[in-house]
DNA sequence: CAAAATATTGCAACAGGTTCTACTCCGGGT
DNA sequence: ACCCGGAGTAGAACCTGTTGCAATATTTTG
């Protein structure tokens, strides 16, 4: 990334999260206060993203736009990335909730699937600084880092539950491996797009091309 | 990534590259003591990436190991990610000749597609560590940083001819989209790896899959 | 309501990618 | 042989993600 540092390694494998225990409060419900730090935090790393991209979106800008202490930026995500990818997740959900109002119209299982994913790139097409920033983050969660696993899943599922909307919930042979697939396919066209691999135009069609391809109905 | 500071953001867009102007070196040919370094550099990012991976490559480390300075480093190759493309482009030319080698097999184009494919995964399973750090910076890169593009289009050729070499020389129509697409898979196939979203055995069966779906024949 | 347990805060400190500075070195033109 | 500009070098400096801590709030408990 220009005019960037690069990720930065530390040792350390042990020790996480500097006040007393090592998990997010997410488990079990937060009090009101607290849920509502978290969206104040989310939402300040969504305006930064969207007006600056990844780079905009400092830890500590973070923290002073949402009023909350560096410490407790820290102890609801345990990384930027991961801050990020909660950001995206809650975009996502929104998205599949619009979706669900105005159902996809095509003939054919692949043309519905197909219009779900050209909608998501779309809709991200839109805030390009924003999606880049998701990309980005979604593309560099650490394997490591306790949780990230689970909230890349969570942001897949969201995926899954709208292209489940579009295949009227009757399903194919196959159908992990092709939710599979396609999730991988709407990654990389994303990445392709954000890094400068292919142009936005391509997104659709390579997009429609895949769901074409690996649905035949 | 844990046990890591992240990507880190700076201002500035003019000033690349501390020394007088800002191209790498490898406009018009090097000189033996150029090319000479050029390779130590490579090698010594190879050799940390294989044992400690993404983090483990150190850019003062790699400088030190290999006997140049930070700033000759950075004059070469403008930023860690981009170092990494140019080390994993050199392993992926090498694996295309050993391919043009031993061509595959397979009855159908899908079949040698995919069997290339499945190569290129079985090699990078055999050396995770590294892998990881190739995979990491590939979907790193920063779209701005002069050369990123061109540093992608060329692992993405090298794959290209690869598969070329599989499908018998005659092209398919929509080739393009179709090579296109068959990179983002390979790519995201590998990022989901990497990042523990799906299984090391998920690889050669989604590759599959895509390359048999997408190639009828 | 007081004590104990948790959460937050504010800030300093660390780490590693990237940039900058001040030199030194080397090869080619004269 | 001498001069010049580009290439290299050593090392400090800068920037931002992340962590550590001591001092305060807030909540929970009994």
């Amino acid at each position: 990334m220009a005019g960037t540092t690069g990720r930065v390694a530390v040792r350390r494998a042990a020790a996480r999260n500097a006040s007393g225990n090592g998990r997010a409060p997410d488990e079990s419900a937060l009090t009101p206060k607290q849920s509502d730090r978290r969206r104040r935090v989310i939402q300040a790393a969504i305006s930064l993203a969207t007006k600056g991209g990844y780079d905009a979106v400092q830890m500590r800008d973070v923290a002073a736009e949402a009023h909350v202490a560096l410490g407790t930026l820290y102890r609801y995500f345990p990384s930027k990335d991961q801050l990020l990818v909660a950001a995206l997740n809650e975009w996502a959900e929104n998205l599949r909730d619009k979706q669900r109002t105005r159902p996809q119209k095509g003939a054919t299982k692949a043309d519905r699937v197909a219009g779900v994913l050209r909608g998501t790139v779309r809709a991200m097409e839109r805030q390009p600084k924003l999606s880049a920033a998701f990309v980005t983050a979604l593309g560099s969660l650490d394997a490591e880092e306790p949780g990230s696993i689970e909230r890349a899943a969570q942001v897949y599922q969201t995926m899954t539950e709208m292209i489940g909307q579009a295949m009227d919930g009757d399903s194919l042979p196959d159908q992990d491996q092709l939710m599979r697939v396609l999730g991988q396919v709407w990654f990389a066209v994303l990445t392709f797009w954000v890094r400068g691999w292919s142009q936005g135009i391509q997104m659709a069609d390579d997009l429609d091309a895949a769901a074409h391809l690996m649905i035949q109905d």
